[in-house]
RNA sequence: GCUGCAGUAGCUCAGUGGUAGAGCACUCCCUUGGUAAGGGAGAGGUCGAGAGUUCAAUCCUCUCCUGCAGCACCA
């Protein structure tokens, strides 16, 4: 037999006979690491203990120490495991697949009664029991009829779909856990015993389709959270408690923001406090908007369908439209409108008026658009996925040769616009060409090429999607990253010759003949609703003071100082801020306490010692300290931290 | 849209085959209190909508609506 050499993570080089086991290799260099073993990195790939090396390799032995091997494999095995301790509840249940994913892992079952949040803890039980059994994990590969055969005789339908989509010349591991056995490409542990028994739980059941296709049965997925102690796993729920605490819903309601009623669906009715936020954040981008050479435009809701058909929208996006027929009076048939899902076509429709020069591009046309679309009912959350929304949409019409520079002027304008409102984390993705698509390969290559530079130009990189682009165009996307490590999606920027094309958008040249101008499509926030909401999460509620729909309360401790508080309010009110009295008859702490809970950001307290100095005392959100100061201090301080960032 | 779960006072929730309850919020009274809930009294509900079973339905059944979780969707 052939000989190898392993070379180790310090250096050391040893011989093993060609089919090595990495088990074999780690008891090899102690009884006690022998054990411990969990798997191996060899060559940088991920090897189960069981798996054969042929070759020279750098190899390294994970224990549980390792943290990314470690979790990888815990959460699959505990998705085998979870498996088995269904079908060892339920035989009759079929499984099907079940991947690791952030925090934890789900497996889809085919069963046809519903599992219940009782099932959950039956389950759990059954999988401590296997955990504690501590049974060896075996491997093996199998001929692709051998596996066919042996899964139609069990009555897995899905493991056989799943073994002929497999392509021919892979070979099929098969994986046992005790007795119980799955197709699976592994790794896996050694046996079921080195899963931490106390640091997994499932926390709940959902309906998933098999392989993700909504024409195909829909199956049970039960998911787990898993890690590799127990104080990870309580440190993850606690964090989820957190997340949940951010809930924008639930501080709309409590921050009295807005509300949604079954009447209409899917759409905002903005309270006053909630409409402070939207008008504040619109003032601030028409702005900046204004300041980046951007023309204002407002084009109508309800618009007949002849133009949605020019565009195209009413082919490919009838069923997300919301469809409005009218009886003209007087005329034989109702006209159909539909109200606009987006602003393009009337955008276009605004450039059309008047023939364009090259002189007028790039144009930049922006809209507060108000945009109506049907989403599916299950798509629906809170305010951040709705049926009627506000874009900061606004269209460049420009050349060719100007995607570079406006998309890279486009690119500065959002990072300012980010800063300001407090997102320092974000990144650029770069979608390219999808496989169905319209236009040349040369523009394709020419808009992908200016979207790409005007990124770096801008001194960002992007990350490549590929084939992810629009059929018409290639497109970049802003992702920015939340206080609590979540991203969102919010801006964009698509390059689309195709839409001037339909709706016959022209300018004349230097030439004297017509060309086609490019349209970009770009937003900075996405819509107002999902952005506000992001804004809620992203700051629990505490927005920043220009931000604060109540940024101040005036508070009196006796009522004999009622009049001085009138009087600093009216004080706060001419010099920009947003103030109210509570001269209410409770005592001090009622009010610090039920306006710490509205998330008001400043509480200027006053009694007779104020009164006397003409001072207040000052409490800030999330502080317990309160400071004294003159009512001159403290109207320069809140009227400057009321301005926009952009204002002061 | 699909699967599952849910809908009782403004909010959070309890409850029952014989038309309902708590806490907070709200109103009024007492209290003028110094930085996260002072005390008392009161008012408030067609139990999501419709149909069915029943002597009787908020409760059981069916349909629908809305919400929640996930999936699918987000040209």
């Amino acid at each position: 037999m052939s000989q190898i050499s392993l070379t180790f993570p310090d250096g050391n080089v040893r011989e093993f006979p060609a089919g090595v086991t990495a088990g074999e290799v780690a008891a090899s260099i102690s009884t006690s690491l022998g054990k411990k073993a969990i798997s191996a990195m060899v060559n940088g790939a991920h090897y189960d203990l069981q798996w054969p090396i042929e070759t020279d390799a750098r190899i390294s032995i994970n224990t549980l120490q390792d943290e990314g091997a470690a979790l990888e494999l815990i959460r699959h095995d505990l998705a085998h495991i979870m498996a088995r301790a269904v079908q060892e509840i339920w035989p009759d249940v079929k499984v099907t697949i079940g991947p690791v994913r952030d925090h934890g892992w789900f497996y889809d079952f085919d069963r046809a009664e519903p599992f219940t949040p009782e099932d959950l803890g039956t389950i759990e039980a059954q999988m401590k029991k296997i955990i504690n059994a501590r049974d060896p994990v075996r491997t093996e590969i199998w001929e692709r009829a051998r596996a066919l055969a042996y899964y139609e005789e069990r009555g897995e339908p899905y493991k056989v779909e799943l073994v002929n989509k497999i392509p021919g010349d892979e070979p099929l591991r098969m994986y046992w856990h005790g007795d119980w056995q799955d197709l699976c490409r592994g790794p896996h542990l050694q046996h079921t015993g080195q899963v931490p028994a106390d640091a997994f739980k499932l926390t709940h059941v959902a309906g998933a389709y098999w392989l993700g296709d909504s024409s195909r049965p829909m199956l049970q997925r039960i998911y787990g959270l898993a890690f590799r102690n127990r104080d990870d796993l309580k440190a993850h729920l606690t964090m989820l408690e957190e997340a949940a605490k951010r809930d924008h819903r639930k501080l709309g309601r409590e921050m009295d923001l807005f509300h949604m009623q079954e009447e209409a669906p899917g759409q905002v009715f903005w309270h006053p406090n909630g409409w402070t936020i939207y008008t504040e954040l619109q003032d601030y981008m028409r702005r900046q908007q204004r300041r980046d050479g951007y023309v204002e435009v407002n084009t109508p809701q309800v618009v007949n369908r002849v133009l949605w058909e020019k565009s195209g929208h009413w082919q490919n996006y009838q069923e997300n439209m919301f469809i409005v027929e009218v009886d003209e009076e007087h005329a034989s048939q109702k006209t159909v409108n539909a109200l606009k899902p987006m602003n393009c076509p009337c955008h276009v429709q605004v450039y059309n008026v008047g023939l364009k020069s090259y002189r007028d591009l790039p144009l930049r046309m922006a809209e507060f658009g108000a945009c109506n679309r049907y989403e599916p009912s299950g798509a629906l959350h809170g305010i951040m996925r709705v049926r009627g929304f506000t874009q900061d949409d606004a269209h460049i019409f420009c050349t060719p040769a100007q995607i570079e520079a406006e998309s890279k002027k486009f690119i500065t304008f959002l990072s300012k616009v980010y800063a300001d409102l407090g997102f320092e984390k974000w990144r650029i993705k770069l979608s390219t060409r999808p496989e169905k698509r319209i236009g040349s390969e040369e523009s394709w290559d020419h808009a992908e090429a200016a979207l790409a530079q005007a990124v770096l130009a801008a001194g960002h990189s992007y990350e490549l999607q590929e084939g992810e682009g629009a059929f018409y165009g290639p497109k970049l996307e802003f992702v920015l990253t939340d206080a609590i490590g979540r991203d969102w999606q919010c801006g964009t920027l698509q390059v689309d010759p195709n839409l001037p094309e339909r709706l016959d958008a022209v300018y004349i040249g230097e030439d004297g003949a017509k060309h086609r101008p490019v349209m970009l499509h770009r937003a900075c926030l996405g819509s107002f609703e999902r952005f506000i909401g992001i804004l809620i999460e992203n700051h629990a509620g505490k927005l920043p003071f220009w931000l604060a729909p109540r940024q101040v309360v005036v508070a009196s401790i006796v009522s004999d100082a009622d009049p001085f508080v009138e009087e600093v309010v009216t004080a706060l009110t001419l010099a920009g801020v947003r103030a109210e009295a509570d001269m209410r008859n409770e005592k001090i702490n009622y009010k610090v306490r039920e306006h710490s809970v509205a998330k008001v950001p400043v509480i200027l307290a006053i009694g007779m010692k104020e009164v006397e100095t003409r001072t207040v005392s000052v409490r800030r959100l999330g502080e317990n300290r309160t400071e004294t100061v003159s009512l001159d201090e403290i109207l320069g301080e809140l009227s400057l931290a009321a301005k926009a960032p952009d204002l002061r």
